[in-house]
DNA sequence: CTGAAAGCGCTTACAG
DNA sequence: CTGAAAGCGCTTACAG
């Protein structure tokens, strides 16, 4: 099953005319020994002809280093590899591992019966793994936890808490939109978030948008929440029965994009108009964002950048020392999905 | 940096009351003697109660295999991560994985100055990897060659010749976007895809699609060809700029989903009704081909099925079996985005 | 500057 | 039915 032949460190050697650990020791660069550079080349050239590659199991088994991270997304409230914020972040994950020489698995276990699934969990006691970046919102159960349980190093993208996090500022991004909403004139305003108490993320946004109601003083009857499930269908359905319900509703926040997208349709099938008749909101700045017409006004909270930045950290944590959290910049994209409420529109209840 | 304490084979052994072999056999199912029951119950226990988890990389030394496969799409034409169309197929890959306790790596190698990186070569001649799914359109270079010379197992996903793949009809389904559009009436076709010699899929659409329109009769200078490059952006430029140098076409053949949506939007930017003033159709039947609006008509190859059959042959093929090749089935999906073209239009060149 | 040897944690003939 | 031993391909003290 294996390839025919695989040249080991003894071929080289052999070839090389010195010892298998010479060999080593050149071909990894140990600070032991000054080879004289004949010896070195002479090394560097056998190995260079026979094609030679480390055995990275032999090498993981001694050393105790795989140069593997993992990413995992659970498969919960979502599907994660079709979710297209879910993509940028892996996106960015693999340039930067493939940039810093690791490899990257991507794992995306499934909760059921009040535990994580046992080829999940063999995978993290394995040894296979140097560090995992994990996603893991779900407030009921953690992904995270088997993860310290086996010792692995670990990185948390999003708002679970943990020391060790690459995340945006979710309460100030749910703010910042309700702030925007209020300041043109909105005055009964639809919501669209995962069910309270179920979802870290989701719940931060939420409850940076109801404070900020407060604090300019719009009472909450005045919100109207739907609960959705971050995909683009469940905002569809949302989007219409909060509008049949309370069709005094002028602006729509969805709490991520694919929601604000399903939203923005629902709307446009019931003959609305955006923003004429009804601004929406989203959350993420996916590249769909853009795209939508008109395109959303949404939070940018720099998820291109928390691959690379949650790969750094667990370089860091690998090497003995203790990154600091990062949490990126966050700020709001105001495009044409929003205007100022109709004349004589969301002024009286 | 490894975890502190990670019972071995030997610990369980050891608490067990038995040999290190006899642990390992029943561990791991062997055939070879049939243990006391008692026996059994008393190492299958011990390992339970100190959470022993075999070490992989000492499995896979040993055994030569590493239960890994891995999925590869060559970073070229496009940025893999974020298509929708490679997404749809690792999630399905992710699944049938994990389903038969098989880990998944991602890799996109990058090609520059003549060859692919050094840490995907690295990679493939590791040892870590029991197999490759790999996608390898671009006819110039090859990601496949390495994988072969590395004596890894490989199942190609698309058009690049070899033996053993899971490919949907290209040639067929650009026939039928072509019969579809020619029966409709319409007379002047605009086409969008990558530049001819290319990109296998591409080419052999294009080549359905040029033949058809030769076996209905429709010459050539009817066809209107503009290379894209798979992405939105590129075919939002390109319808532009097809229907203003010949605002005769009255239909718009995009070589993927992705292409077809900016068309659709690029013709909307000049005011064009879909598909009243003009019809567009796309190919993949991505879920966001059945979203726009209108909903695309399509070709559907089902890609969802593609990851399962890819991991299914590979499984097999590393059992010493000879897979059969997988063509998927390749459908129409006729939506609200094509029409006939309108009276007085599309007649008259 | 270089080498012989031990050992990482497993699996698997080989004996019994 | 069970065990002692060799060995997978490396790295790394330990000697020289």
């Amino acid at each position: 099953m294996k390839r025919d032949f695989m040249p080991t460190l003894e071929d080289v050697a052999r070839r090389a005319n010195v010892s298998v650990s010479t060999a080593s020791r050149i071909l990894t660069n140990d600070r032991h020994g000054r080879f004289s550079s004949e010896t070195r080349a002479r090394v560097l050239h056998a190995s260079q002809e026979i094609g030679y590659r480390p055995n990275l199991a032999a090498r993981s088994l001694i050393s105790g280093q795989s140069n593997i991270f993992a990413v995992v997304f659970p498969r919960v409230i979502d599907t994660p590899f079709t979710a297209l914020m879910v993509l940028q972040i892996i996106a960015g994950i693999e340039s930067a591992c493939s940039e810093r020489g690791y490899h990257l698995l991507v794992s995306s276990p499934r909760f059921q019966n009040g535990q994580f699934d046992a080829h999940y969990l063999q995978l993290l006691g394995s040894g296979y793994l140097d560090g995992v970046i994990i996603q893991d919102e779900n407030v009921a159960f953690s992904a995270l936890e088997p993860v310290i349980q086996a010792g692995v190093p670990a990185v948390v993208v999003g708002n679970r808490e943990y020391p060790y996090f690459v995340r945006g500022d979710d309460y100030r991004g749910g703010s910042m939109l309700m702030a925007h909403l209020l300041e043109l004139g909105h005055k009964r305003i639809g919501i669209i978030g995962l069910p309270a108490g179920a979802h870290y993320s989701s719940d931060l946004r939420a409850k940076g948008a109801f404070d900020t109601a407060a604090r300019y003083g719009l009472p909450p009857e005045c919100l109207f929440w739907h609960d959705g499930e971050f995909t683009r269908e469940s905002a569809l359905t949302a989007s219409r029965s909060l509008l049949d319900r309370h069709p005094e509703i002028t602006a729509l926040m969805a709490l991520n994009d694919r929601m604000a997208i399903g939203a923005l349709q629902g709307m446009l099938q019931t003959g609305r108009r955006i923003p004429e008749d009804i601004s929406i909101v989203g959350y993420d700045n996916l590249p769909q964002a853009g795209e939508s017409i008109p395109p959303l006004t949404t939070i940018d909270h720099s998820i291109g950048l928390w691959g690379g930045a949650a790969v750094d950290m667990l370089v860091e944590l690998r090497a003995g020392g203790q990154p600091q959290p990062r949490s990126m910049e966050t700020t709001l994209i105001v495009r044409g999905s929003t205007a100022p409420p109709r004349e004589g529109r969301g002024h009286s209840g």
